[in-house]
DNA sequence: ACCTGAACACCGTTCAAGT
DNA sequence: ACCTGAACACCGTTCAAGT
C-alpha cells in the first residue's frame, strides 16, 4: 500500500522500543474503540510494518498485558495518608479511573481475566488497607469495602467506553416518556455524563461504606 | 470445508429465527470469550453457513444489541411498585445481577460494544425511572442513579467470575500484611465473598444515592 | 424470502530474506 | 538483532445464484 520509508534489513539506528511501542499504544487506545485497537494500527501510528512489532511483543495480548502493569504501576498515590479517609478513598478511585480510562482494552482483560498474584495490584491495596485500618475500620469489612469501590470503578469505566449518547432514547422516546425526559435533563447538565455519574456514583458508595463500617464497629 | 448438510437455495422450511439465533448466541457466550465470539462461530453452532445469519441481523453488533434486549427484558419485575423504592432498587439490582453472573462474558460485549437503543433495556429503565419520579427524585437525578447501579452492578458480575480466592495475596502475603489479613478475615465470614460484597455494595450505594438524591431536592 | 458459495478487505501471526 | 515483505488462516460483510 503506502510505500515503506524504508527498505528491508536491521536499520542502522533502532526504530522500536517497548517504551515506544506502549507510548503509541495509550495514544491509540484513546483514540479507537477496543475492537479498532489492532496491530496494524499501532505500527501505522510508529511507521513500522505490522510484523516489526513482534520483535518486542510476542503477540497482542503481551502489549495489552504490559498496559495494564503501566497502569498499575501508576496508581500508587503516596499522599493517600495526609488525608481523610474519604478523601483519600475519592482520590484513589479518581487515579484508578483515569487509569482505567486511558487503557480501555486493558481494562476489558482486567475485567475479564483472574489478576496475576504476582501484579502490583497488591501494593495498592496494601495501602488502602493500612489506611482504612488506621481508621479503626473492622478488619473484616475492609476487602469488601475495596472490592465494592473496585467493582464500581470498572463497571463506570466500561460504561464510560460506550458513545455518549448510548442512553439516549432517540426515536424510542415516545414510548418510554419519563426516562427520555429524565435522559434529556441529565444530558443538559453535563457534556460527559458518564463521568458526571462516575462522580456521584463513587461519593454515594464511599459514604454509604464508611457508614457501614462504622455500624459494624459497635 | 464441511460439507454443508444442505444445497443453495431457499430451504423448504426456515432454518433460523431471531429467537434460535439468540438463544445459541447466548450458550456460545458461555462458551467463549469475547474476542471468541464470532458470527463464523455463531453459525457453526447453528449447523449454518455464516452469511445466513445477515438475513435474519444486520450485523455482529446487532445480535449483540438483541442479546442486550433480552437480558433486560427478564429484568422487568412488575412487583416494583407495592415496595419502598430502596426496596424496588434493590430487587432490582438482584435480579440484574443474577442476569448478569448466567452470562458473563455477554455483559463485557454488552457493556463494551458500542450499541444503541434497543427496546428491552428502555422498557427496564422507564419502570425505573418511573418509580423514582414516584418517590419525587429530581429529574436529572434519575438517569445518574440508574448508570451508577448498572456500572456497580456489572463491575460486581465481572468480579464473581473470577476464582474465589482472586484477592488472596498467597506467596505475597508477607510482603502485604495488613492486607493479607484483613482478606483472610472476609474469607472466613463467607463461601462466596464476590455475593457478600455485591450486598454490601449495593445496599451502600442505594443508601448514599437516595441520599443524594433527597438533597439534591432541597 | 432464505439459504449457500464465492468474493473482498482486513486481522493476527509466522517466517524467510535482507542488513 | 531488527526491519520488510510475502504468506497463511481467519473474520465480518456483501452479493449473486439457487429454490
Amino acid at each position: 500500500m503506502t510505500k515503506s520509508p524504508r527498505r528491508a534489513g536491521r536499520p542502522s539506528t533502532q526504530v522500536l522500543t517497548e517504551e515506544r511501542i506502549l507510548k503509541a499504544a495509550f495514544a491509540l487506545s484513546a483514540q479507537r474503540t477496543a475492537r479498532q485497537f489492532t496491530m496494524t494500527a499501532l505500527a501505522e501510528s510508529l511507521g513500522v510494518r505490522t510484523s516489526a512489532l513482534y520483535h518486542h511483543f510476542a503477540n497482542r495480548d503481551a502489549v495489552i498485558r504490559a498496559m495494564r502493569g503501566q497502569v498499575s504501576r501508576a496508581l500508587v498515590s503516596p499522599v493517600l495518608h495526609e488525608m481523610p479517609v474519604e478523601d483519600a478513598l475519592l482520590t484513589w478511585a479518581h487515579s484508578y479511573r483515569d487509569a482505567a480510562i486511558a487503557a480501555p482494552e486493558a481494562m476489558v482483560m482486567l475485567a475479564t481475566s483472574p489478576i496475576d498474584a504476582d501484579e502490583g495490584s497488591f501494593a495498592d491495596y496494601e495501602q488502602i488497607a493500612r489506611l482504612l485500618v488506621a481508621d479503626s475500620w473492622p478488619t473484616d469489612t475492609i476487602v469488601d469495602a475495596i472490592v465494592a469501590l473496585e467493582s464500581f470503578i470498572i463497571g463506570s469505566a466500561l460504561d464510560a467506553l460506550a458513545p455518549a449518547d448510548n442512553m439516549a432514547p432517540g426515536a424510542l422516546a415516545a414510548q418510554f416518556p419519563t426516562f427520555a425526559e429524565a435522559e434529556a435533563a441529565r444530558a443538559r447538565l453535563s457534556t460527559d455524563p458518564a463521568r458526571r455519574t462516575f462522580e456521584i456514583g463513587v461519593r454515594a458508595l464511599i459514604h454509604g461504606l464508611t457508614a457501614w463500617a462504622r455500624e459494624s464497629t459497635t
